[in-house]
RNA sequence: GGUGGAGUAGCCAAGCGGUCAACGGCAACAGACUGUAAAUCUGUCGACUCCGGUCUUCGAAGGUUCGAAUCCUUCCUCCACCA
């Protein structure tokens, strides 16, 4: 193992945002502990998270130990960074619920076991019992105010409308005491996040110095976007969260499938652990025969078992197969639709003779409301076991049920969802 | 503290007594074309709707008027200049 070969793998992939002076010597040394922070804002991560995850994987790949911090006592503050305005307060019973969920999900992701198997701290064990007038000797006097504002995360913010408050501003420090905290704890020199997050972990490397005397080291990767320029992780549902009971595996999976060509070599790179030459031969695949998609479906298989594991990810390739591969609904088996209603939001209704178009759309969530639901028909974005509805298909008959007790329904292009008939 | 300017739908941004649910752009959604891609073109785009309409919006609260996003008063917030 050489000493260069995390930030090496983590260049190549394209993951490499800058790190400190002295980085690469320190982790050629030996064995490194190295952190990442994750904010407990919603009770699971969400697609955008997984570049943190990786970083960290990559780190344990590379001989060193990682350390996933779950931020229980800074998620009470609110880091400003990449934030245009102050952030609403959660309580402490919504941070601890988060904290629950997203320890979860890292747990399934590192290996734990092992010399170099990874920890899982939580930063609400120091700061919740933190006293402020030890901290402001121990900690505070380390830092000019001087310094704190010439924070991209706080300038940017002392120019804005809102301002910020003094609650946010103290953030950097928190973080800073973190890193600190952590080397006393359990040695570690090293924390790894995103671009954004520069300004705190020097902010935690100085503090180090001071306090410790100590060497300590940053590495950054770049803020993720698609080829669009728009925010990652987003779908049109709204944020592609890990957790199945917000984003089953089957709209997990989709989510990847649907990468632009343009995106998707660089997502092998970040999401998945292949090596270099599988990447670059599907990139040439992608270039050869885009219409294939095979690095998205690849992508999409790896990923989605990273997260849901193989046995889901299989159960979701097949129904996305089953959905897009233009055959007739009508030949689906019992247990095919069956599973389908695991996987694609579903819903139940009354057994009548016959249904309104409408209201099922709206039962199903597809549509918001039955004037969306009417305007989609008229446009013609509306189908029922594969075929299009038009404009006077008000109502649907109950011989038309598939099975006798199901309707596929969908939406545009690739939005599915399934009703299901109480019997 | 003084003077001037500004606050409009998810965002940007017109409107400045009725024809305003409010021009235009972005984002979003749908259709055509495709490869469950991108680009392009077309449509939709406050909420609900029995598609006839109904209801709630233009920083907040009052007021003038037959009628207000548009005029007046007070308040809140931001920006600029002066002190």
């Amino acid at each position: 193992m050489t000493g260069t070969a995390y930030l090496d793998e983590l260049a190549w992939r394209g993951l490499l945002f800058q790190h400190t002076e002295g980085a690469a010597a320190a982790l050629a040394l030996g064995t490194v502990t190295g952190y990442c922070g994750f904010d407990p804002t919603a009770s699971s991560l969400h697609a955008g998270n997984l570049v943190a995850i990786m970083s960290l994987v990559h780190l344990q790949r590379a001989g060193h130990r990682p350390v996933a911090l779950v931020g229980g006592g800074t998620g009470m503050i609110g880091d400003p960074s990449g934030k245009t305005s102050e952030r609403q307060l959660l309580t402490t019973e919504m941070v601890d619920a988060n904290i629950a969920g997203i320890s979860e999900q890292l747990s399934r992701v590192l290996d734990f076991d092992g010399p170099r198997g990874a920890l899982m701290r939580n930063n609400a064990d120091w700061l919740r019992s933190l006293d402020l007038i030890g901290f402001l000797r121990d900690v505070g006097k380390h830092f000019t105010v001087n310094y704190m504002l010439q924070k991209d995360s706080v300038d940017s913010r002392i120019g804005s409308e809102s301002g910020i408050s003094y609650t946010e501003f103290s953030y950097m420090l928190l973080q800073a005491y973190d890193f600190a905290e952590l080397y006393r704890r359990d040695g570690v020199t090293l924390q790894v996040g995103g671009s954004d997050q520069w300004g705190n972990i020097t902010a935690g490397t100085t503090l180090i110095r001071k306090m410790f005397s100590a060497e300590a080291h940053a590495v950054t990767m770049p803020l993720l976007t698609t080829s669009a320029g728009t925010k990652f992780g987003k779908s049109e549902a709204g944020a592609v969260w890990l957790d199945s009971a917000r984003t089953s595996a089957y709209q997990f999976y989709q989510f990847w499938i649907g990468a632009d060509d343009g995106d998707v070599g660089r997502y092998l790179r970040t999401f998945t652990l292949m090596s270099r030459a599988e990447i670059e031969a599907l990139d040439a695949a992608t270039v050869a025969s885009p219409e294939k998609r095979e690095a998205q479906q690849i992508l999409a298989r790896s990923v989605t078992a990273m997260i849901h594991g193989a046995e889901a990810a299989q159960t979701a390739a097949e129904m996305s197969t089953l959905l897009f591969a233009k055959g007739d609904p009508g030949a689906l088996s019992a247990s095919a639709l069956a599973a389908l209603a695991r996987e694609v939001p579903s819903a139940s209704v009354e057994r009548t003779e016959v249904f309104d178009t409408l209201t099922l759309f709206v039962t199903a969530g597809l549509t918001a409301s039955k004037g969306e639901a009417r305007r989609l028909l008229q446009q013609g974005g509306l189908s029922v076991n594969g075929a299009k509805l038009s404009a006077d298909d008000a109502s649907l008959a109950a011989e038309r049920l598939l099975r006798g007790q199901y309707f596929l329904l969908r939406k545009g292009a690739r939005d599915y969802a399934l009703i299901s008939v109480a019997s």
